[in-house]
DNA sequence: TGTTTGTTACGAAAATATTCGTAGAATGAA
DNA sequence: TTCATTCTACGAATATTTTCGTAACAAACA
């Protein structure tokens, strides 16, 4: 089961980033060749299936995501690692300090993380 | 330009793992309720698209992956910051080890990886 | 030889996702 | 009130993905 499709999850990301839209400041967002009503369609249907809520505000409709951004981070990091790394957060935290540079803050930031980890 | 759907990113995990395989040990393993011959007309297609290799033994035929997994793996990762956690590094890392209690050994091979990367 | 078994190839149906045209409602300005 | 503008609703077309039925072929073997 599928919760979203690939367009749908653009949706959410950028109403995840934006708290709430409307369909005309996503479409804009979305930066795609296709057309407004296609943006809009897309957003009904997820209003439809309980991804989006949405409040009417003069003549339009503000869209709120529904889904949890929490839940999906953690499903998508299980899924990715069951599937990109075989199911080992060790080959895959390699993969990713191996190839995404991060700041010497972040690199502090995670080594706090770790230690308070390993007190508990 | 999306380089598989999803079903052809189970297939591809489980080549990936297998290192190659047979339409038959494949669908075994994708364990879907689905029947032989929609493996075998994936796996086809896959073929046809340039997604897998193959070679004749016997009557069947042996499919080895073409995609490369580290590419993938990096893809996926950059994806996966950018769509869940809004570019952040941080904040990926952070749900990271909050959510996936990685093991004593994991913990320490991380360490050594961040020590590593400091002293560069 | 004929039969069974494991396999591929292929076409087409079914399911799902994406796109857009068009009608019509609401708002506000002339 | 009429017109232009902005927006929604909805149906239908199109595209893509997933599914499977059926035919045919090769190997093993009675």
């Amino acid at each position: 089961m599928k919760p979203y499709t690939d367009k749908e999850f653009d949706i959410l990301t950028i109403l995840w980033e934006l708290e709430e839209g409307s369909v005309q400041e996503i479409h804009e967002k979305l930066n795609t060749s296709s057309g407004y009503t296609t943006t809009l369609k897309l957003m009904q249907i997820m209003f439809d299936k309980g991804l989006l809520d949405r409040r009417k505000e003069g003549k339009k409709h503000i869209y709120i995501p529904k889904v949890d951004q929490k839940k999906a981070q953690v499903s998508g990091i299980k899924k990715m690692i069951n599937g990109l790394f075989g199911g080992s957060t060790l080959s895959f935290a390699q993969s990713f300090l191996g190839n995404t540079k991060p700041t010497k803050e972040e690199l502090e930031a995670i080594k706090e993380m770790i230690k308070k980890m390993e007190d508990e």
